[in-house]
DNA sequence: ATGGTAGCCTTGCTA
């Protein structure tokens, strides 16, 4: 069996001693993070390779970064979305490890939807459907984990009305998330459970955490392949609860043999 | 009441 993980640590830097502790605890074979925050120098891959993982990173300086860690050697590793070369950010790796074919996504946040950045939003969700569908043709077993930035459903906020003008929830995003899954393409998850409010992001801010104000964003879609295999699929909530958390807390699904 | 927190570096911007 292969367990992946999905994360978004925001800042490798800053929340290297509680990766390290969830690495070392869950070791997950498999594990896709986003919002790395730094170039590819600063990453620590001395200490991640202490644990037994190789590393393909993509960082950028301050913002986004994303890296696949796996306990097998990842081959065949592209770096950015295809679709637009002028793209500079870097939200997209993608990678070969125990006989998947792995992308670690940072998909934009896309608020304030009235400004430049919803439309990036969905421009780029548009790449990432057409590559979703490319990659869907290969017919190989495939897990796209990741930062998505949409919230599925109302069932997947805890105030539908406090979101209703947020990027996460807009029709926009949620119907180009939706164009991915009928590419043929499983939420793990929600295959697997189906109780409301269940959340994998709570803001720093308000008591969020405390209080259970969180949202369903991160997310990890199967090919068909893949799907077949889905044995487990949890939200690891103790990471957030943690001191100097992120966040955001793990995602991971265990494909069967 | 437009706050509150966290992380980075651009001490504002992003989330």
């Amino acid at each position: 069996m292969t367990i992946v993980a999905t994360w978004n640590v925001n800042s490798i830097k800053a929340r290297l001693p509680n990766a390290l502790e969830w690495l070392g605890a869950a070791s997950p074979d498999v594990v896709l993070l986003q919002e790395l925050k730094c170039q590819d120098d600063g990453f620590p891959r001395l200490e991640i390779e202490g644990l037994g993982y190789h590393a393909e990173v993509l960082g950028q300086k301050s913002y986004n970064g994303v890296a696949i860690l796996s306990k097998e050697p990842i081959t065949d590793v592209l770096r950015g979305l295809p679709g637009n070369p002028e793209d500079e950010q870097a939200r997209y790796i993608e990678g070969t490890t125990f006989g998947l074919r792995v992308a670690s996504i940072y998909l934009p946040n896309g608020n304030p939807i009235a400004s430049e950045k919803f439309p990036y939003k969905l421009a780029w969700m548009d790449r990432l459907i057409s590559h979703a569908r490319d990659l869907k043709a290969q017919e190989e077993t495939t897990v796209l984990g990741g930062d998505y930035n949409v919230v599925p459903s109302d069932e997947d906020v805890y105030s539908p009305e406090d979101f209703a003008d947020d990027a996460l929830c807009q029709p926009e995003s949620r119907n180009r998330f939706r164009q991915i899954l009928n590419l043929g393409y499983t939420e793990a998850y929600r295959a697997l459970h189906h109780e409301p409010n269940r959340y994998s992001f709570w803001d720093y801010q308000g008591g969020a955490w405390q209080k259970d104000h969180g949202v369903r964003i991160d997310h990890l879609l199967l090919s068909p392949q893949a799907a077949d295999r889905l044995e487990e699929c949890d939200i690891d909530r103790k990471p957030r609860g943690k001191q100097k958390a992120s966040d955001h807390t793990p995602v991971w699904c265990r494909l069967r043999d």
